[in-house]
DNA sequence: CTGTTAGCGCTTTCAC
DNA sequence: GTGAAAGCGCTAACAG
């Protein structure tokens, strides 16, 4: 028992077999080369017995792949990359891969020295999250034949394919259910400005307003992160105006933290003295202060079927196909917005 | 500059120099081994220029060494583990190691077999958030020499080396701050019988009981499991005592989010019909209902000792130091405990 | 200062 | 049915 097998020639010289049939047994090619029921049988059970797995790392070199493949995301401690990344690594685990993960701490370049070290370490194909509006250094990285997908936002003219919602009917439904409750004064506070996911959003925002009748007003559309400050800040801009809004939409579940902090430090109520509604659904946004209303994104779905195309596309030896989703998404609602059509508040 | 340099081989060919000689440079070796500037000048030009960038599957086999971690963690959906994931990722990256990412989906049998995946791909050290009570598996897996260390749980008498909050102190301290707001039926609503986290909260929560003179009533430490729906369905046992408490403590965050539903369905307010207090703050803790009391714990000191413990282990070719390390945990409080020493409500 | 050679552990021709 | 030998890309001994 106390046999040391490290690799392959051990085990083989142990049975007095040959390396090339002891693999060819663990690969599950003993029916292909016709080998013994016997010796395979000895096989397997010495396998078994001395708990021997083959050297992974070995095997990638020989094979040119190495059954991996890499996650880029923007920050993985926020919920939404959080809950992609476990469908991730779910599916790619269930068709055989790892996972590297990498966080890109929102930075670009950052994501582009990441992509060179997944590079560098064979990853089989790439799943990035992208951080800003350049994909210079993306489209540069294709070239190298690592197949990669865009999940969340996507790069206008790039001809990258990538898994994403459909922001603008998203922000279109949740502009429409705040106005159907009456609201006309409704803000709407951006992420970073010109990225696909933001873009779509704000879009959706404004032709909701155009749509029935209401005129954009500019100065209701501030921001330009997603992050919980910037939520903050531009809301505290937005109560000083003389004419506040009476809802907004939040292009971030970070945001819409950041907007309740101001809310809350001005002695504001949701909903009885201002609405809100929020991008992306997380399992605490039922017990908030006000249960928020969220449009929610099909997260499984982005991860499962990154996963799938990757897989697809390496069996095909990289050749990708080029595919564009959008996934709708669905309008929670909860209590966050106050039905103003009757009493003509505020 | 279409030239395909796909090795080391390729790159050396084209400079007219050996293999060794590139490789030397590329490792920063050209002092040790005396290489001309010319030549190291000229090796460091062509690899930039090319973007070629070493095949670390072969050097990984070559060296014996990946520089990858592995992180196993019962649910990467969780803030919690999310946000230790995202340290982990940055400090290993900072030490030049890649991370592995898996979940064991909360499932003992995933665990073990997750531990064998790492070994297989030759991870040089491994940082396990484990699951449950037995640890069989870990302790005969820390066999084969590859670094361990645990976080968040650890495993009494293995020998195991650790590094977790102190989760006895940590209750302790909030259940004497609920007292000295004047409660005294407080219950506690427990996550995973067993494992040492939850029984070192139970024994802090019994502890501050005692020390006040509150005898302990085990109808109210109901409860066996981390997830929201415990917190729910004990919460509405506990609310159908003819005494039921008027506070809560409850062992986890996502316990907490099921208290809070159970709460609302009875339209009982926090904290004015009954306090919460629970474990693991989380970025919008100040934003629920009540903006809740936690028990805090260090979450980026974890991942950096976590990550410094193994990369020490690795220089010292896997000698494992012991070490035990029980970080401090933080009360911040918030509103969610009522003072109900003068008023005596309920 | 630089190069030749061997070998990490695996799989795959090609041979019998 | 099975095996010997070559080679994936890299680096460490051993030369010189």
């Amino acid at each position: 028992m106390e046999n040391k097998i490290k690799n392959i020639k051990d085990l083989a010289a142990l049975l007095n077999i040959s390396a090339t049939t002891v693999s060819r047994v663990l690969n599950g090619k003993a029916g292909t080369y016709r080998i013994s029921r016997a010796t395979g049988q000895k096989v397997l059970d010495a396998a078994e017995k001395f708990n021997y797995h083959p050297n992974r790392i070995a095997r990638g070199l020989r094979l040119e792949k190495t059954e991996t493949l890499g996650l880029i995301v923007p920050d993985i401690a926020n919920p939404f990359f959080a809950s992609i990344a476990k469908t991730i690594e779910f599916e790619a685990r269930r068709n055989g891969y790892s996972l590297i993960l990498c966080d890109s701490l929102d930075n670009e370049g950052t994501e582009k020295e990441l992509l060179q070290l997944l590079a560098g370490r064979k990853v089989d194909g790439i799943i990035l999250a992208p951080v800003g509006k350049n994909s210079g250094h993306i489209t540069a990285f294709t070239e190298k034949g690592i197949p990669l997908i865009i999940i969340d936002r996507y790069l206008p003219g790039t001809g990258l394919p990538f898994i994403t919602t459909d922001n603008y009917t998203g922000a279109f439904e949740a502009v429409e259910h705040m106005i159907l409750q009456g609201h006309k004064r409704i803000a709407c506070i951006q992420g970073v400005r010109g990225i696909s996911v933001n873009t779509d959003r704000v879009n959706g925002y404004k032709d909701a307003l155009k749509k029935q009748g209401i005129s954009v007003d500019h100065s209701l559309i501030p921001g330009n992160d997603f992050g919980e400050e910037n939520g903050y800040i531009n809301t505290r801009k937005l109560l000083n105006k003389q004419d506040p809004p009476t809802a907004i939409l939040a292009l971030s579940n970070l945001i819409s933290l950041g907007v309740m902090r101001a809310l809350s430090e001005n002695n504001l109520k949701i909903p009885d003295d201002i609405s809100l509604v929020a991008f992306d659904d997380q399992p605490y946004s039922g017990f908030l202060s006000s249960p928020m209303t969220m449009v929610d994104q099909h997260k499984e779905e982005i991860g499962k079927l990154a996963v799938n195309y990757l897989v697809t596309s390496i069996y095909n030896q990289g050749k990708q196909e080029h595919i564009e989703v959008m996934l709708k998404p669905r309008l929670i609602i909860r209590k966050s917005v106050n039905n103003i059509t009757v009493t003509g508040r505020q």
